[in-house]
DNA sequence: CAAACTTAGTGTAAAAATTACACTTTGAAA
DNA sequence: TTTCAAAGTGTAATTTTTACACTAAGTTTG
């Protein structure tokens, strides 16, 4: 088959390729996960409550940063977000679950097609978007990062492999600001490390630390409507952090 | 067009998902990375001596990490190696340049087709294995990652993003071994390091901080043939790497 | 066979980073 | 005004990191 079908129809999706995006928040307390319930899509009547990560088929004559960003608007309404790449999935068996086939068979053009996947990941502020997926894709929302069992497709895999990266991001460069307001608490910050790496930093110690990266800088605003001693909210400041030695760096 | 042409053919080539893979190797004083001679493909008689990274499209019943294996293997007879995923690599105009487009016109039955590659990268000891690559690709050499200039396609991206892997990744986990025979001198081990991260240890914290670890054992196995005072031998035990903390734990 | 050469191999002290640990302060609510 | 809840603070002991220069051992050369 020289030439194939696909080859002619640069903005058409690419049956091949998809691209499945882990958006991680944070509440204050909990990691959260931005998920789909795969029922509502394409105003289809399947009985399928499966939550899935947001994701679909690229486009020929997209790159796949830019598919993600795409796809991730287009079902979800955020955009214009930091993703990053986590890696490809292609198991044999990644879409063989009955109800991942009769999901395919009613949504795609080509639902046998052998489909790899890349998988990205980002971090957001959930108070600071607004879900307002398009049409085709009503039921997005943000779940407990504890509470989720088993997902649509392979998508724990990918889900697993996000998380793992996030956790070593975050030891080694300050994206977990992403998940905070921009003026934050010493003890929201340090919610959100024990949130993720579990209960095992010392609070005066990590205050100290964290201090003295020069690059959270104390502002005059307090915390406020809280019924105890307001914080101090501090502020991140990127100028500083890109100065340091990247490669000794670390948090925690 | 419900069910396309590729799921019908389930063992052969998917026009749209490649694999490439970055192989270091480390001769005593130089990291090498192992390339194809793209000209020697196929029995072509195109005049083309660009350098390329091994790599092919996947087959439609094959995962991509079993395709990395078969196509390492076939184009350089290196197998059962232990090949690790870099990430998805998918401009647009990768396939694009005028020498890329010759060959792939020349070889692939659908040219034109938007391909995605995955990268992988593997660590090697070059001593340990001989390159019979399979006869439609005879050139597979080793080159000085120093000296490499413009690849094929996009090869220098997926180069790059291997070698931040393989840094970042060789401090934090033991595979630097791999690149050394089985028992090592201390003295190989620093030139190692050096070679990929700079002329910046001391060779004596070097030495002290490698054997507290408590995986390098030594051995009562003397360098030989050296004109020089010979060197006591080490061994990597995996187990007692096993047994430490991970997430604390680095390499310098 | 002695001298020269080359790499192997060793210790210490100062500085910096990490750890463990408990009480006082402040503002709001009762 | 008392109570409650989280904010905020310091120090000493330990561990880790860093900087630094000479002796040891075997081979080659003259």
């Amino acid at each position: 088959m020289p030439d194939s079908i696909q080859s002619k129809f640069q903005n058409q999706a690419n049956s091949n390729v998809s691209v499945d995006c882990t958006v991680f928040g944070f509440d204050g307390h909990k990691i959260k996960v931005l998920l789909l319930k795969r029922s509502g899509r394409d105003k289809l009547d399947i009985e399928d409550e499966t939550l899935v990560l947001p994701g679909d088929l690229i486009l020929n004559n997209e790159g796949i940063d830019q598919a993600a960003q795409r796809i991730l608007y287009e079902l979800t309404g955020i955009k214009k977000i930091f993703l990053e790449q986590v890696g490809a999935f292609g198991r044999l068996d990644r879409l063989s679950k009955p109800l991942d086939q009769k999901w395919l068979r009613a949504v795609r053009l080509d639902p046998g097609a052998r489909v790899i996947t890349i998988g990205y990941f980002a971090l957001i502020n959930p108070e600071k978007y607004i879900l307002r997926p398009a049409s085709f894709a009503k039921y997005a929302d943000w779940y407990d990062l504890d509470s989720i069992s088993e997902l649509g497709f392979d998508h724990n895999d990918i889900l697993d492999a996000a998380l793992k990266k996030l956790k070593s991001k975050l030891f080694k460069e300050p994206i977990g600001f992403k998940l905070l307001p921009q003026k934050f608490s010493l003890h929201q910050l340090y919610s959100l490390y024990t949130a993720i790496f579990g209960d095992v930093l010392d609070k005066r110690n990590f205050r100290r630390k964290m201090l003295k990266t020069g690059f959270i800088q104390e502002t005059d605003v307090y915390q406020q409507g809280v019924p105890h001693k307001p914080a101090k909210l501090y502020t991140f400041v990127r100028e500083n952090f890109d100065k340091i030695n990247h490669d000794k760096f670390n948090f925690y």
